[in-house]
DNA sequence: GTCTATAACCCGATAGAC
DNA sequence: GTCTATCGGGTTATAGAC
């Protein structure tokens, strides 16, 4: 009954399809939204049909809050990852915001579902996706205090960088394409997303308080650019 | 059967359910979304019954085309209006952010109907949304252009900062209300707005290559805040 | 203009066979 | 595990009276 949630050795059927309900309906759910997916479709993707989707998910709601949980799951652990690599407040911060714009460059699905749970957000409700969200939020705070405590960064408040950065991504990578050919470019590509870092590395140290050079810019403290006009 | 547009002689009856509908589908678009929002709903804010409704709109659909258009109209007659009245692309600039954040403050529907307008999107379509955004894009790409024609902006893509302003805006005030009692404040307030106007205005300077005070602070040029750490 | 009544459709969930 | 068949609830839109 209780599958294993990582498991080394040869997946069972059930988790195979389990798996490939899980890819199917993140697509779905990003595309269209949790109330106009239907079952049908994730059904018809994975090959079989839907009333064989809730033997393995026991409805609709509990499909889409397996696939938030692993969305944004994998961001928090990923996230963690960085951070306690930097060298730094500063060093975990540019680590932790491009970490953020790999993974949503990669699962362009958390992008879309993060709009949506927005849009969707009741001021009193704590909604499952907030509920997950919520220790990402509070590792990116905790990071920031440490800074501000010895004096590295300016007194913003996290939440105000966290939302500066987040909303920029996504609306970058999602509203740039509706622009078609006045904008004649995929923001997913490398180079876009090389542009976007930058652009984010300059906003976050803005706002921050830093003047100079992050992490992945120590090599070549020598050579620093004029950045600051 | 044709209703003008701007009438300033006493409205008919039509005419005021009329604007009652768009008001209430306005506020349950927003809310809901396209397609969760019922047509019930709708005409019990506005006490009558949900086929009236289809007397003044020929379906759902028509009815949120016509919030669409009066939404995203208005604001790009105010951005019109304080980019006209502005004595240099930096002046302008500042101005339409400025009252881009006055306007979404006012009518947070816009926020999430932009939101949801953005998950949506698929690259190919033109959906009415973008039909009706793309002006207000061009207005602005137009003035970020003739400041940099004049080289007094720096060569950043106006895609960029309007992405960017946008989304952190956005983010910001339908976001922060979901963190609960860990930021217990109101977005919507005007110590809150007068905040992220200046954030946004840092942030906007920041990535036009402008270093000093904008067209709102001239006056107390003088007593210039040291902001360039 | 607004109503009641209803047609026509869609979708999530259940029952039970294999 | 996956299927077929179906129930049951809900929503848009139409028909036509007032």
């Amino acid at each position: 009954m209780v599958v294993a949630l990582v498991s080394n050795a040869t997946p069972t059927k059930a988790e195979r399809t389990r798996r490939e309900l899980l890819e199917a309906a993140e697509a779905l759910f990003a595309e269209r939204g949790f109330q106009a997916t239907r079952l049908d479709d994730v059904a018809e993707r994975v090959g079989i049909r839907k009333p064989s989707i809730l033997y393995h998910f026991a409805d609709k709601r509990i499909l889409y809050d397996a696939v938030l949980a692993e969305l944004v799951g994998g961001l928090l652990i990923r996230l963690q990852n960085v951070i306690a690599g930097g060298s730094s407040p500063a060093d975990s911060i540019e680590a932790a915001v491009d970490a953020w714009v790999d993974y949503v460059g990669e699962r362009p699905a958390l992008a879309r579902i993060l709009l949506r749970e927005i849009a969707d957000a009741r001021p009193g409700l704590r909604s499952p996706f907030v509920q997950h969200a919520l220790p990402i939020l509070g590792l990116m705070s905790q990071t920031i205090r440490a800074g501000q405590r010895r004096r590295i960064f300016a007194r913003i408040d996290p939440i105000h960088l966290a939302s500066t950065v987040t909303g920029a991504t996504v609306f970058f990578l999602l509203g740039t394409p509706l622009l078609g050919k006045s904008w004649p470019f995929d923001p997913r590509s490398a180079a876009q997303l090389e542009q976007l870092r930058q652009e984010l590395r300059r906003v976050t140290r803005r706002l921050l308080g830093l003047s100079g050079a992050g992490a992945n810019r120590r090599k070549r403290l020598a050579t620093q650019e004029g950045e600051d006009e």
